[in-house]
DNA sequence: GAGTTTGAAACT
DNA sequence: CAGTTTCAAACTC
């Protein structure tokens, strides 16, 4: 904190060691790209995401049943040591004292969550891959060093200290009563809220501790017993997924721990170096509870520390597994010098697993000898972070939206609305494990999953803690493990497949299947029984041999796994060459054959639509092709826009169209409402003058215009919209943009004339909006982290509401306006100092200086704005922030002018030209080309890790080096 | 659990 | 490109 060079130094240290190693470098990689056709662009894939490339390796094979139980122990002892590091650091550190009346405040605000977002993103950025030198530092210094250099070691701490210290000088004047979480440039400092939480705690507990020593170490014991009788005695018997954070098994050692932590924080108190501080609220109401009792006094106060304090190091725990995670990943990338830092890596890793982590870890593994090396795993407790805390939610969101552009139907789980967000988050972990990456299609709507079941549980938190501190934050953990347990045993099922080694895992399976086949009616149903949850789909196939798209396996670019009950399957890792021979004859015919189904699209209904499946969905999401239903009225799993949760779009068929989700006709209808009220300042007074839009002007011009300045809006300046506008009035084209390109489909929907770009004067115009849009994104770049993992489009401040509309288009639907933003603001800000990367954080968040961003997985089909050099400020490998929201932002807007189907090209080439009109960057004249780069990522068997098979393209946006 | 329905995928 | 067939999941009984 004070040392902020140190910080910088650190940072450059990591960046430059995460940068060194090529991503591809890794195992996982090289697999890959040995397997891929078209290396370059998973290089550059993998380049760009090299910051965040845990992603794969945080999330496991939900199949596999990582060693978790060896790290409970581990694990508690990384809570300890981290607890008690904190502590002493605390106490060591003058500075690290904090009000505690400030931190209510803070969960009063409920800033605290979305500080912490910030405050993990920039951690990722700052720590990106750190490399195991770093993350050994980064460990070491919390041990070693005092509370100051620990946190200026690394920039999160850094942060984390800053926060600390503006909180503390508050704390010390009692006039500030919000922090300075996030900094100018959109970072928070959750870890210093979080932490502050913590410490204000402990300041109590000093005190009350201090004012009645004889508790010093009871507290603890009746702690425990606490514990032991309280968790079980909650309704939710899952609460211990969530809440139970460490207490699992080592919870003596933990307790022991913080009791530890506490007393040396009395020692220091005593010492004199801590002022004396207001009880929190909630631990006031503690204190209130159990002050019959001098023991139950300290048993409360102990207890509400030691929950916050093992949900604050959780998250720390956590953190930290991500980057050792990263960090393993680094090694994995063939860091020569890993062999140290792996040794570290690998305790660091195991000691982040925890107990809970036992009881969690099916959720989310993170399979790092599957991903490539000796590498010890990192269990990430995904769904518990993901339910937990929104920075995990964050980091989910992010670490999983790399690895997919879309989602492919095939992937989805088929849930029931009403476990939606369970299963989603449970999917999630499946499908998000895999290092051998799993198919791209799942990713995507892991990510929307993940958004969205971090969403409401974040918002849950959120308001809880806004409301009532603590107790009422346990509650949201509840509710939030809640979810979690809704999680089917199916899920287990895949766990049980450790995936140690993956090929002989998946030898074993197949053994397995042979010997024991069980009876495919058997494991159908089965399967059936788990539909709802399974992260993974689990064919029945029969006779296609598991090598056709009729295989949900083989469609999701998943082996099929010992969970299926296909017969004559080749859909397994010995069969890779067959089978990415298949693939690629698939993809001949059609290129996007393995292409997501499921993309985002700009959220059509309102809000409050009341829609559960709105609600329960991502909103903006649609099938990309859209179904052909003629019977089920899209109300059945027949449909596939229902399977996936998602609306009926224009590009559906269906006849009758009931979906829940939303129909076609709505959808239509809306769409061509929205059309029209998103426009540009310029384009909006056209439309108005415009007699072939009369009805325009019976609506309200003002508002219309008022709209402009909403993000939403922003979408039309597209030329591609003014033209779809004033074209048919269909709802072709509304929202082409950059991301868009990514469909090819869009961009044969487009007449080539409409493709044609109209760069005109209205660009400026626009580009100007944007640019103000831009600078309220810098601006509030904080909050829309906040937005986008609560999902919630208000954000705290007004202005940055604007904003979190904007984000939700770029996140979760079609972000032609961002795309079209990064383009623009990023080529004329450059300039003006406007640091790409923090737009682009803010927009996307991980998005940073080439560390952390969105990159499509190299193992999934993803549009690539390779040709966009020029939009950035950064080369493209370097991964600067608005080409990695191009290449991370799927959604792929499909619209049909005349409704008919939009089918991927047939029989056309790989190439598709885009027509500039619809893209930002096009309306600098550039033609981009989206091919589709067959390459054979390795597919991620979901549960057992049997390798990675077949092959996925990669759509790649490149520009067209003819210009018309 | 068997049979039917359904719609996507594959084929012609 | 439309029509047909094949296929496997979803669904029903």
């Amino acid at each position: 904190m004070d040392s902020p060079e140190t910080a910088q130094v650190t940072i450059s240290t990591t960046t430059s060691a995460i940068d060194s190693p090529p991503v591809q470098d890794s195992p996982f990689f090289n697999y890959a790209s040995n397997l891929s056709p078209i290396k370059p662009v998973k290089t550059t894939h993998v380049a760009q995401i090299s910051g965040f490339s845990s992603p794969p390796i945080v999330f496991k094979s939900p199949r596999t049943k990582q060693h978790s139980e060896t790290n409970v122990l581990k694990r508690s002892q990384c809570l300890q040591s981290s607890f008690t590091e904190a502590s002493q650091n605390v106490d060591r550190g003058n500075k690290c004292i904090v009000d505690s009346g400030q931190s209510t405040t803070l969960c009063q605000q409920g800033l605290i969550i979305e500080t912490q977002k910030d405050e993990v993103d920039e951690f990722f950025e700052t720590h990106p891959c750190s490399s195991s030198g770093c993350i050994n530092e980064f460990l070491a210094d919390l041990e070693d060093e005092d509370c100051e250099n620990s946190y200026s070691a690394t920039p999160s701490l850094k942060h984390s200290n800053d926060a600390l210290g503006s909180s503390q000088s508050p704390s010390n004047n009692s006039k500030e009563t919000t922090l300075k979480f996030g900094d100018k440039n959109g970072m928070g400092a959750d870890a210093g809220t979080e932490l502050e939480v913590l410490l204000v705690s402990l300041e109590q507990a000093k005190k009350d501790i201090q004012g009645e020593p004889k508790s010093d170490a009871e507290p603890i014991k009746i702690e425990e017993e606490k514990n032991d009788s309280e968790w079980p005695s909650n309704e939710c018997p899952n609460i211990r997924i969530g809440v139970h954070v460490g207490h699992a098994s080592k919870k003596h050692e933990c307790l022991d721990s913080l009791a530890q932590s506490i007393e040396s924080g009395c020692q220091t108190d005593a010492d004199g170096t801590s002022k004396p501080l207001p009880l929190p609220s909630q631990i006031a109401q503690t204190y209130k509870d159990h002050s019959e009792d001098v023991g139950a006094v300290s048993d409360g106060i102990v207890e509400n520390i030691v929950r916050q304090g093992y949900k604050a190091f959780e998250n720390f725990g956590v953190r930290r597994r991500c980057l050792q995670y990263e960090e393993a990943h680094l090694n994995t990338i063939g860091d020569s010098d890993s062999s140290l830092n792996l040794a570290n890596t690998v305790d660091s890793l195991e000691l982040s697993s925890s107990a809970t982590e036992l009881e969690t870890s099916e959720l989310c593994h993170v399979d790092s000898k599957a991903t490539s090396s000796e590498q010890h795993i990192v269990n990430l407790p995904q769904s518990t972070a993901t339910l937990l805390h929104p920075r995990y939610c964050d980091k989910l969101s992010v670490l999983s939206k790399p690895l997919g552009i879309g989602l492919h139907l095939n992937s989805i789980v088929n849930a029931s609305p009403m476990n939606y967000t369970a299963t989603a988050s449970k999917k999630s972990a499946d499908q998000n494990v895999g290092p051998q990456g799993m198919s791209s299609s799942m990713t995507d709507y892991n990510l929307l999953e993940n958004t969205k079941s971090c969403s409401m549980s974040v918002t849950t938190v959120k308001q809880v803690s806004a409301c009532d501190g603590e107790t009422n934050v346990i509650k949201a953990l509840i509710v939030a493990s809640s979810a979690i347990s809704e999680l089917p045993p199916i899920v287990q099922e895949h766990y049980a497949a450790p995936d140690d080694n993956r090929k002989s895992n998946s030898q074993n399976a197949d053994s397995l299947e042979e010997h024991d086949p069980p009876s495919p009616r058997k494991k159908r149903k089965k399967t059936a029984n788990s539909v709802g949850f399974e992260g993974c789909k689990r064919c029945n196939c029969r006779k296609s041999k598991c090598l056709k798209l009729y295989c949900d396996c083989f469609a999701a670019g998943i082996y099929c796994s010992d969970s299926c009950a296909c017969q004559d399957c080749f859909n397994k890792s010995e069969y890779e060459d067959t089978i990415r021979e298949t693939r690629e004859q698939i993809e001949s015919r059609n290129p996007l054959a393995f292409a997501p189904k499921i993309v985002q699209r700009i959220p059509k209904l309102p809000p409050n639509n009341g829609e559960d499946g709105n609600q329960s969905t991502p909103s903006s999401a649609r099938h990309k092709r859209g179904c052909n239903c003629k019977k089920s009225m899209c109300l059945k799993k027949y449909c596939e826009c229902y399977q996936a949760h998602v609306g009926c779009s224009s590009g559906c068929r269906c006849e009758g169209c009931q979906n829940i989700f939303g129909k076609k006709e709505e959808y239509v209808a809306m769409e061509h409402g929205v059309s029209r009220e998103m426009v540009s300042n310029r384009a909006c007074k056209e439309l108005l003058e415009s007699p072939s839009e009369p009805d325009i002007e019976e609506t309200n011009r003002d508002s219309l215009c008022t709209e402009l300045f909403n993000p939403h809006y922003l979408t039309p300046v597209t030329p591609s919209f003014r033209h779809s506008d004033h074209g048919k009035h269909a709802p072709k084209s509304r929202l082409l943009s950059i991301r868009n390109l990514s469909s090819p489909d869009d961009l044969s929907i487009l007449p080539s004339n409409e493709k044609s770009t109209k760069s005109s004067p209205r660009d400026l115009e626009e580009s100007h909006i944007l640019l103000e849009t831009s600078e309220l994104l810098n601006e509030c770049s904080h909050d829309w982290q906040a937005d986008y993992d609560t999902g919630a489009v208000g954000s705290v401040s007004s202005r940055c509401d604007v904003v979190s509309h904007m984000r939700d288009l770029t996140q979760l639907s079609d972000t032609p306006p961002i795309s079209m933003i990064s383009s623009t603001l990023f080529r004329r800000k450059d300039n003006r100092n406007v640091p790409q990367n923090q737009l682009s954080h803010g927009i996307d968040r991980l998005s940073s200086s080439g560390t952390l961003q969105w990159h499509g997985s190299p193992l999934t089909p993803m549009t690539k704005l390779s040709g966009t050099k020029s939009h950035q400020g950064h080369d493209l490998d370097s991964g600067s922030g608005h080409n990695d929201i191009l290449e991370n932002e799927m959604p792929v807007k499909i619209s049909s002018p005349n409704k008919k189907r939009v089918s991927p090209p047939r029989g056309h080439s790989h190439v598709r030209e885009l027509g500039s009109g619809s893209l930002g960057g096009l309306r600098s004249g550039r033609k981009f080309i989206l091919k589709s780069v067959p390459s054979f990522p390795p597919l991620t068997p979901c549960t057992d890790s049997k390798g990675s098979t077949g092959t996925q393209t990669t759509y790649k946006l490149e520009e067209n080096s003819d210009k018309k």
